[in-house]
DNA sequence: AGCACGCCGACT
DNA sequence: GTCGGCGTGCTC
């Protein structure tokens, strides 16, 4: 027994001490067991998940155990390095990447089947049924996935009659996905404008050489990114590989699914955070043997478990729902450029409104290729955008949420029976305070952050520390219009009740939307019709085609453009541009109208004008004079706890510890800088009290290493119960 | 993180 | 004399 190697498993424990291999015999009935598998062991007194991550002879003088038994599903060795090497790249322990990589359970179960129709609206009238088919036809049409009784009393007729639908083929009996994976190719793939063609002629050239290249696909709204996309994904078929793509859980809507559906029919695989564990289980299957060369999916689709990796396609790139927000923290773009350099793959990002990072790295001398797209398809025009003085509807009276300007316009189109949606934004914490008359943001002296107003009567900047009373007059002014922003979708549903009584009105936001579907519900009805204007968050900024739509409001830009946070300006370009780009995309011209209070503002002007360039070089000038990112590299750590004073003399130990460690390193150019403590933004959630540190180097590698250093001394040294200290490399946020 | 072992107070 | 409080220490 001495000296044999055992198989190293990483237990399924969340905690840092834990996080090493354990050794454990294998059985023979469970030879060979191979690296990656996912098994149950005894540990201490009780039988826990792992994983095997290699074989090696255990240390001297410990009792083996044997393993339990093994479970479904495992990691091949491409996804087992991979999460070894996130654990590393984003410190966490390398039980939460396994973890993360492999999904949450994996165990078959038995997935719910139904009756579903096989074919279309338009065949079926051809078909001339009987009037009682006709009406399952029409129940199982309006309900899709009931049984046979259900059906049967659905259509008001026997169960028969419904059986007689599965023997002519017009009923499937079915799971949700295998009934989609019965979908047919259909249609002709549209011919491309000459921008389309050169492109897909380019990284075509590329497939063909099998090496690693990452582009960064750059093209307005509108351009026909998605015919690109199919292209090459053909091509990446013709050479019998597989292809990822990505698209923001948002705009994961049937829509998508069914454009994927049409040109590759029973070949895409979908993948996103509603699957049941047996549907992801089917869908994963069906990935590992081949059978689906496609992959569609939200963030998590990235390590989708193909084995003949081709390509990867982040579409909205700039979307921060390609960061994860828990342990791995990881960023999409970089698992996806891991997996491809590993494959000789290529990555493909795309987006009319490009992250800062991504378009700088696209540089001549950077790591990626860029492609333009400047054209919309058809010739279209780029939709007209109105910027709005609200300090002047002030000035004239109009003390309304909407301008006369927006209001007018509304009537307009509620009298031509278009329809209107009208954006606000309220993400998270969005209160700022502004002059009214001046239009003066409060801001930090030393961040250029603006200041947030705190219910002690105090003004904070998250960043810094800086605090600060509350001013009664404007600093600049001297007015007192001095007021708090933060108008949400309610307050807005309720102007617009006022002013046009007449109107249906919907509204779609967090809290209308946390049932299951209700979000494709709301637009599904608005498309139809149910409403004339609908009120809603970023949510419905995303993946909205409604022809009859032709105008959109942003109510008040500010929201988002003063928020606390180094990246306002750029999500405000980044939505303003996206929102412009949607309206009137059928064959009515489209219009927008935005609301600020400071209308000289650049993000708002190159928005108007749809100038992303321009926009690109005067952020990037801020961010180098502010050494903020891509120039400098960031790393929150971000402690929290109930009792605020432990949390913040925690948060003091930690950047004494942190301060020592960016003090040893050498050379100007790995400079760290450690910032704070300060409270984060949301500073208090769920009873705990959050402070955070953040660090700031030019050389992304040494600012994670000083952190995770520190960090871990820090942790080895005290063993503080009841406050959490976690680590986010990149962080997208600093609330 | 769990779960056992362990060493001191109020109960049948 | 036993049941049970939660302090600390280990888990292949």
């Amino acid at each position: 027994m001495t000296g044999e190697k055992c198989a190293e498993v990483i237990v399924e424990v969340p905690t840092r001490q834990l996080d090493r291999p354990f050794h454990y015999q294998v059985p023979h009935q469970f030879q060979p067991l191979p690296v990656g598998s996912r098994v149950i062991v005894p540990f201490g007194a009780r039988k826990v998940p792992g994983y095997v991550v290699g074989y090696s002879i255990p240390p001297a003088g410990v009792n083996l155990k044997p393993v339990e038994r093994i479970l479904g599903g495992g990691l091949n060795k491409e996804l087992l390095d991979l999460a070894r090497w996130m654990s590393e790249r984003y410190v966490c322990t390398f039980a939460e990447s396994l973890h993360c990589v492999l999904g949450p359970g994996r165990e078959k179960k038995n997935v719910p089947k139904g009756l579903y129709v096989t074919v279309s609206k338009q065949e079926l009238t051809n078909e001339g049924l009987p009037l009682k088919q006709e009406e399952v036809v029409a129940a199982a049409l309006a309900q899709p996935g009931m049984n046979k009784t259900q059906l049967a009393k659905a259509a008001g007729v026997s169960t028969s009659t419904v059986s007689t639908l599965i023997k002519k083929n017009l009923l499937l009996w079915a799971t949700d996905s295998e009934k989609a994976a019965a979908s047919t190719v259909s249609g002709e793939p549209p011919t491309l404008t000459p921008e389309q063609q050169q492109i897909t002629a380019d990284i075509n050239k590329a497939i063909d050489k099998r090496k690693y290249i990452a582009y960064l696909l750059h093209g307005v709204t509108g351009s026909g990114k998605t015919e690109v996309y199919l292209r090459v994904i053909a091509k990446v078929l013709r050479m019998n590989k597989q292809a990822i793509v990505m698209v923001p859980e948002i705009s994961l809507t049937p829509q998508i699914v069914a454009v994927f559906r049409r040109r590759f029919g029973n070949k895409v695989a979908v993948l996103h955070s509603r699957l049941s564990a047996g549907e992801k289980y089917g869908e994963q299957q069906r990935i590992s043997t081949g059978e689906a060369q496609v992959v569609l999916g939200a963030r998590s689709a990235v390590f989708a478990p193909v084995s003949r990796l081709g390509i990867i396609i982040i579409d909205e790139e700039h979307e921060p729902m390609y960061k994860q927000e828990e342990n791995p923290k990881y960023h999409t773009r970089e698992v996806a450029a891991y997996r491809a350099k590993k494959n000789n793959a290529l990555v493909l990002m795309a987006s009319a409104t490009p992250a800062l990072e991504s378009y700088c790295r696209a540089e001549p001398s950077g790591p990626y290729q860029l492609l333009t797209m400047t054209k919309r398809v058809k010739d279209l025009p780029m939709p007209s955008v109105s910027v709005i003085d609200m300090r002047s509807e002030l000035d004239a009276g109009n003390r309304s949420i909407l301008s006369r300007l927006l209001q007018e316009k509304i009537k307009y189109r509620l009298e031509q029976k278009q329809q209107v949606i009208l954006f606000i934004n309220r993400r998270g914490y969005a209160t700022f305070i502004v002059c009214r008359r001046c239009g003066l943001v409060l801001k930090c002296p030393h961040c250029d952050i603006s200041l947030t107003y705190h219910y002690d009567g105090y003004t904070r900047c998250h960043y810094c520390g800086y605090t600060r009373k509350a001013p009664e007059t404007c600093p600049s002014c001297s007015d007192q219009s001095i007021g708090y922003f933060g108008a949400g979708t309610q307050r807005v549903e309720k102007e617009v009740r006022r002013l046009f009584p007449q109107a249906g009105i919907m509204r779609m936001d967090g809290d209308t939307t946390s049932r299951k579907n209700a979000h494709q519900e709301i637009i599904d009805a608005f498309k139809a019709g149910g409403g004339d204007i609908l009120v809603g968050t970023q949510m419905i900024a995303k993946g909205l085609d409604i022809p009859n739509v032709t105008l959109v409001g942003v109510v008040n830009a500010d929201t988002m453009l003063y928020m606390p946070e180094f990246r306002a300006a750029e999500r405000t370009f980044q939505l303003l541009t996206q929102v412009a780009g949607r309206a009137g995309r059928g064959s009515k011209p489209g219009e927008t109208v935005i609301q600020t209070h400071t209308p000289e503002h650049y993000s708002i002007i190159y928005a108007r004008n749809h100038d992303y360039l321009n926009f690109y070089n005067q952020e990037m000038q801020m961010r180098r004079a502010l050494k903020y990112p891509p120039f400098y590299y960031l790393a929150r750590v971000l402690i929290s706890g109930e009792d605020e004073e432990h949390v913040m003399s925690v948060a003091d130990g930690i950047k004494t510890v942190l301060s020592n460690k960016a003090a040893a390193v050498k050379g100007q150019e790995q400079e760290v800088t450690v910032m704070g403590p300060a409270p984060s933004g949301l500073s208090r959630v769920q009873k705990r009290h959050r402070w955070q540190l953040v660090l700031k180097g030019r050389i992304s590698g040494v600012v994670r290493q000083v952190t995770a250093e520190a960090v871990d001394l820090w942790r080895r040294n005290n063993n503080i119960k009841d406050i959490r200290v976690s680590i986010d490399i990149d962080p997208q946020f600093l609330l």
